[in-house]
DNA sequence: TTGTGTGCAAAAGCTTTGCATGTTG
DNA sequence: CAACATGCAAAGCTTTTGCACACAA
């Protein structure tokens, strides 16, 4: 994405959350929009702490309870997408823009792929149907060993390893 | 599944299990397999922490280290699988002796349905080959809206007001 | 007997909450 | 000016860890 096009995205994501505060009668913060533009100036995945600490190296501060809070909004009205990669850790990334996509988890490296796959929305359609659901998300998640040599792929087989012994 | 055929079940788990803790040097704990047990006559989705509590009124006590331990254990041979359904709770079931399947969660109400499709498995072969990962597993969640009528399909969730209103 | 596993409780890590203060509308 | 949002720190929850004791091999 050129630098051009990341500014004209971050105008316009300014714009979508000016009317979704608005017409949820919440106020239009500094912060709110210094977080925005946060997200939108990085391009990976990354979890509230990276965010709020970040966000300080940018020698703008804000409290932790806030990043948290304005996540949730920028969820709310879809300019972030929040994920969870098989740990106890919320991952976020935006989303105006992007193709819908999944993910692809190395478990030696942590690397995160994307992918897409139109089968997925037929899955969801069929299923809905069938089950009579109102869906309106999902979450598909990938997880396996990548072959990059920099990955610590060491470990052979995992489904009989002693998972105590540390690493 | 018929009584006999959980019984039947329990023993060849704990034998599966047994193989797996010998194959690891591990030991062959009462408390493993108690709750090894415990986990194969119980029919749903379950936290660590409800299992702990679950024990504790079947009158075995055991430590919560121990449940975490073992969970692990059993999810190390496939005996039992993790998930995490967009909270920040591990959600655990035992999986021998069933098919594959993947999860359809209630947003309001948070019931848990299953479902299989084959084409998550061609997803899995063909995004594998095409980014060259080995995939191992992966996690498929659909989050939406049932239309039980005991479902409280109107509930607006706290926080920081705004979410649901529209879309 | 040896060393791994257990129980207990404390610690750790992520997220939420309470309260006083500051700011938006 | 009245709410609402923020900052800070404390509390909450789930999970992990440290240590002394118990027990499987």
């Amino acid at each position: 994405m050129s630098a051009r096009n990341q500014e004209e995205i971050i105008k316009e994501v300014k714009e979508i959350f000016a009317r979704h505060l608005e017409r949820n009668n919440c106020r239009k913060t500094p912060e709110r929009f210094a977080i925005l533009e946060e997200i939108y100036r990085r391009d990976d995945h990354f979890d509230a702490e990276s965010l709020y600490i970040h966000m300080k190296n940018h020698n703008y501060r804000v409290s932790r309870a806030t990043v948290y809070n304005t996540l949730e909004l920028l969820v709310n009205c879809d300019l972030v997408k929040k994920h969870q990669f098989g740990k106890n850790l919320a991952q976020y990334e935006k989303s105006y823009g992007f193709k819908q996509h999944d993910h692809l988890i190395c478990l030696d490296c942590g690397e995160v792929l994307e992918f897409c796959d139109p089968r997925i929305q037929q899955i969801k359609d069929m299923m809905g149907g069938l089950l009579g659901f109102e869906v309106t998300h999902h979450s598909l998640n990938l997880y396996g060993r990548c072959r990059r040599a920099e990955c610590p792929n060491r470990t052979p087989e995992p489904a009989a390893s002693s998972e105590m012994n540390d690493e």
